[in-house]
RNA sequence: GCCGGGAUGGUGGAAUUGGUAGACACGCAGGACUUAAAAUCCUGUGAGCCGAAACGCUCGUACGGGUUCGACCCCCGUUCCCGGUACCA
């Protein structure tokens, strides 16, 4: 091998891995485990573009450096292969989404293992697999089959309920369940039939039906979960989303709110996606309070609220335009106007409820309310800024101590109340403070913010009107989707008693459930889901199925456990495997997933747990959100041209002359900005560069315009271009065709037929079309994106790798840009080099190294160490590009440096390590049981440090002073010095500061 | 609005966390080799000033202040950018 041959090399040896089996990895209990996770990718159509390895490409690094040091690394990939773009082609095209996936996975694996990246394939999953969504069918099976006890805190198998249940009935029991379960004794309990009972127990499980209040999207024909949505239009496609209330999958997420939020503080995630985690579950410290009703004894209003303090400072209350006491409580002189607000709210879209936060509205009900700690009769409304979904529904209005309440108050002319004598101004605005002492406070008048509300709670706790109460914001979540390409719910329905469907788990025995075929993927005719077209599809051939399937998230909120033992068809995962593997050490993937797969994979994970299916209470340990690498679009720039016709002419202005005759003309980037100065006016009219491009300009138009004339004599009159920002059209151009920003223009004609050959005018600048750039999005309509195998083609998967690293710090997002790769892969010929010269002979020769080249091997070994361990991988190129030009001028040619050099570069690098490894006569492939090399404290340090001399803070001077000089050694040399000297001119200095190995500063 | 992150040469970025700002790389300029080009190698490259030269000077890490012998780093205030979130009672 002579000339270093990226395509020969990496191919030959990604084939050797496949064929040694190289990266395989089994249990092996005398060694620790390492854990090495890449968020689950969605195998879509357009394939992988550079953004995508990013963090593939550091997860390899980091579990290739595990595994040489000592670790065994369980380092997997797969696909959550079940999704929605899959069935909108399908829908498009007719195409059963299995058969688009399949395709699609496969280019997914061929561009990944192009990159040459260390994963055991063995263990791939895919969640549309039958083999796999048995178990997330199972999973939840066991959800249908558990319920959650609040006194031991986790989830339990239904039978533990149901035998208390015969001993004690519920009255003891402590649950998260459906708030309107009856209560019942023992005796109750067993005088019920067997459906009864069953039916009981549905108010329990953690997986249930309900009608909910759903996030309904027409355009997808679905139900989408909270964080499907985003500012009222569905994430994928962009479809309106509006609330509907319909029957659904349920799952009890809100019973692990508590140890979702407790969690948090045991893992090494990011502060910010902690944050979000928080905020998204939304806990918040207050209580229930109930407000009798004015002339309804039997009804009350129950608030939640975080200010029980204020509760004196009630002059309204508000409810949620669906709150179901608004119908029962609301006057017969109030009733149109109550009517007319609920017809205006029901047609404002969750959109527009959103936009519109600044305008006050409400209506009146005619109702009072009484709060029970002053007897007090307050005014009831309905508005939509109290929000159903939240709390009870209902708000206590206290308009001193809240902006909306306050707002609400001033429209609609209502009391404002202080509270508190520290409040200031609440004539205007609301002033939330809890300082000072209460006042107009009945029991709490003269007390603190601290010492009020137990007072409170208590008071109502005796009179039973009221509780402390923790409240969340996260609800329940929507299990069910209106869609085919998902796992099927593995629920069958029979008739009860009544007539009315009972939903029935399948035995275990029956799955998994697999998806059947159907004639199209749309809803049937009645609205039902697409499955319901599904010919003869019945369990037992009598009972129908559940026919919505489950959301995108069902199969990634366990995936992990499946790596470990992927093939497994009697568990999910070996309890062997399990205890081995236990939980992922280091998941890396986007910010995306922040509230949605990371929080119901927790959720699930913490059932698994309780069910003591799993080990571990937090599955991912560290997690690292790499950075979203943008696009970085070139721009063209094109002038409108503008043709007038001889006066009479009368023909439109397009009929003039045929299109194509009329040529297109290109500016270059920094002309087209001068161009468009001469419109400012002042001096830059007289500028000589804008008079320069004005002219070039203004003669090339008047050029065309006399070709033109003269083909077509009795119709253009001339030819002219708007001046200003409106001059030229900008265009996107591919990436592909520009370098540095340089377009190449003969690429660019063939690109575009329509202005090839002569039709197309370039104006240049130094004889190159210069572009403008932008960073966007990367994505086919910008014509931005890169794909990774042209690179990898051209300069292969090492440099690819390598510049991916060098491009900046792992999280920070950044705009893709070719042009620095040339450094990267002259970094990697020069590695090569020092191996084999130009003429191909081997250069590696058996000296002993010199302390000069020990330390520069040691001083890269230390520093890759670090940075690898910090996850600065950026920093880490660098040192190995020190480390090549130092070597490279030692002209070293060492075994002894360059063998150890090859093993610290591999993770990085591993095919040309590879090669290498194997030129220095190891065996093939043994390259990855190699050992990280352990660099010496004796070969790094230096015997002297050049010390930096300042004066006033300022650095004059640097001198040498060998390592254990002492500082008054120091400080006496210092002064002597000639530069010192210079600047003391004679005077004695104030102080002079010696930190040893820093620096010297001589303060004058 | 609130929460989180950020702002350093023409560009991507570095700086042992209070100790020589700009490592490394791109780009650019000049040179060597070559008939030429590519590749490769060498030199220079924050701005400005002085100069024959200097391991000369001044300014310089978004902006304004402060603490310190010394500040990209710590504190106070301001501007802008990116991400998240939003009537949450």
């Amino acid at each position: 091998m002579s000339e270093y041959n990226h395509r020969e090399i990496e191919q030959k040896w990604q084939q050797f891995w496949e064929d040694n089996q190289t990266n395989r990895v089994e249990i092996n209990q005398s060694k620790p485990k390492f854990y090495v996770l890449d968020m689950f990718p969605y195998p879509s159509g357009a394939g992988l573009h550079v953004g995508h390895p990013l963090g593939y490409i550091a997860s390899d690094i980091y579990a290739r450096y595990k595994r040489s040091k000592g670790f065994n690394v369980l380092h997997p990939m797969g696909f959550d292969s079940f999704g929605l773009p899959a069935e909108q082609y399908a829908i498009q095209t007719g195409q059963h989404p299995a058969l688009t996936t399949e395709q699609n996975i496969a280019r997914y694996i061929e561009q990944l293992k192009n990159l040459g990246f260390a994963y055991d394939w063995k263990r791939e999953v895919r969640t549309s697999d039958p083999g796999y969504y048995k178990w997330t069918q199972w999973i939840f099976s066991e959800l249908f089959n558990s319920w959650y006890n609040n006194k031991t805190d986790q989830a339990e198998p239904i039978e533990t309920l149901t035998q208390e249940f015969a001993h004690r009935g519920n009255g003891r029991v402590d649950a998260v369940c459906d708030e309107e379960t009856p209560h019942f004794t023992a005796l109750e309990w067993k005088a019920m039939s067997e459906e009864e009972q069953y039916k009981m127990t549905l108010n329990y499980r953690l997986t249930y039906v309900a009608d909910a209040t759903v996030n309904w999207c027409p355009g997808l024909g679905s139900v989408l979960s909270n964080d499907e949505v985003k500012d009222g239009v569905s994430e994928r496609g962009g479809f309106p989303v509006e609330q509907k209330l319909m029957r659904q999958w349920m799952m009890r997420i809100t019973a692990y709110a508590q140890r979702l939020i407790d969690g948090l503080d045991t893992i090494d995630w990011t502060e910010s996606l902690k944050e979000q985690q928080r905020n998204w579950i939304g806990r918040s410290v207050g209580a229930m309070v109930k407000f009798g009703i004015d002339g309804h004894a039997e009804r009350n209003i129950e608030v939640f609220t975080t200010r029980v303090d204020t509760i004196y400072g009630v002059t309204f209350m508000v409810l949620a335009p669906e709150h179901e006491l608004v119908a029962q409580i609301t006057t017969a002189g109030q009733q149109a106007e109550i009517d007319a607000y609920l017809e205006k709210t029901k047609r404002k879209s969750e959109r527009d409820r959103m936009a519109d936060v600044k305008t006050v509205s409400g209506a009146f009900t005619g109702a009072y309310a009484i709060n029970p700690f002053n007897e007090e009769k307050v005014p009831i409304y309905i508005a939509d800024y109290v929000l159903a979904g939240y709390g009870t529904g209902a708000v206590m209005a206290v308009p001193s101590g809240d902006q909306r309440d306050w707002n609400f108050a001033k429209h609609f002319d209502l009391p404002i109340v202080p509270i508190l004598d520290a409040q200031q101004n609440t004539d205007t605005e609301a002033d939330a403070t809890k300082e000072g002492k209460y006042i107009n406070s009945g029991i709490i008048d003269g007390l603190t913010y601290a010492e009020a509300t137990p007072v409170l709670v208590a008071w109502m706790e005796e009179r039973k009107i009221g509780k402390a109460k923790i409240n969340y914001r996260l609800r329940d979540a929507v299990f069910s989707r209106q869609r085919y390409w998902g796992e099927p719910v593995p629920v069958y329905y029979k008739k009860d008693s009544n007539g009315e469907p009972l939903p029935y788990l399948l035995p275990e025995s029956d799955l998994p459930l697999e998806l059947p075929p159907v004639d199209k993927y749309l809803p049937t005719e009645t609205g039902e889901p697409p499955l319901g077209r599904a010919e003869g599809w019945k369990y037992h051939g009598q009972y129908e199925y559940e026919l919505s399937t489950m959301p995108g998230w069902a199969g990634s909120s366990w995936y992990w456990y499946r790596y470990m033992d992927a093939h497994n068809n009697q568990e999910f995962a070996s309890p062997e495997a399990i205890n081995y593997w236990r939980d992922v050490d280091l998941y890396l993937g986007g910010t995306e997933h922040a509230t949605g797969h990371l929080l119901y994979s927790r959720f699930w994970n913490k059932f698994l747990k309780d069910r003591g299916y799993v080990p571990e209470e937090e599955p991912f340990k560290k997690l690292i959100n790499q950075g979203m690498i943008q696009g970085r679009s070139s721009f063209v720039y094109r002038f409108r041209l503008g043709i007038s016709h001889r006066q009479g002419a009368g023909t439109a202005l397009k009929e003039l002359i045929p299109a194509n005759a009329l040529p297109a003309v290109f500016i270059s980037k920094k002309k087209y900005d001068l161009w468009r100065r001469q419109t400012e006016g002042g001096s830059s009219y007289y500028d000589p560069e804008v008079v320069g491009v004005r002219e070039e300009v203004n003669l090339l138009i008047k050029k065309l315009e006399e070709n033109i004339r003269e083909k077509y004599p009795e119709r253009v009159g001339y030819v002219s271009i708007p001046t200003g920002e409106y001059s030229a059209t900008d265009l996107h151009v591919d990436v592909n065709i520009v370098e540095n920003d340089v377009l190449d223009i003969e690429k660019f004609k063939t690109t575009r037929p329509d202005i090839a050959g002569e039709n197309a005018k370039f104006i240049l600048e130094d004889g190159k079309y210069i572009c403008g750039v932008e960073v966007e999005k990367m994505s086919k309509s910008k014509f931005n994106v890169v794909n990774p195998d042209d690179i990898v083609e051209r300069y292969g998967a090492d440099t690819l790798r390598l510049y991916e690293m060098f491009l900046g710090p792992l999280e920070q997002a950044k705009p893709w840009n070719t042009n620095g790769i040339d450094g990267t892969y002259r970094f990697i010929r020069k590695f090569w080099r020092l191996f084999y010269n130009d003429n191909g002979d081997w250069l590696v020769t058996d000296e002993t190294p010199t302390k000069d080249e020990l330390k520069v091997l040691h001083k890269t070994i230390k520093k890759v160490q670090e940075d690898i361990e910090s996850f600065s991988f950026n920093t880490a190129v660098s040192a190995f590009m020190v480390c090549v030009n130092e070597l490279g001028s030692l002209k070293c040619h060492k075994k002894a440096i360059l063998s150890e050099l090859v093993v610290l570069l591999s993770p990085y690098a591993p095919h040309i390590t590879e090669e290498l490894y194997a030129a220095l006569g190891h065996e093939a492939g043994t390259l990855a049981l190699a050992t990280f090399p352990i660099w010496q404290q004796e070969y790094v340090t230096d015997d002297v440090f050049e010390y930096p001399i300042q004066i006033n803070g300022k650095v004059r001077a640097t001198i040498s002073f060998p390592l254990d000089t002492v500082p008054a050694d120091i400080q006496n040399e210092v002064l002597a010095n000639e530069t010192v000297q210079k600047w003391l001119d004679g005077k004695t200095p104030k102080k002079v500061i010696v930190v040893p190995k820093r620096i010297v500063n001589v303060v004058l």
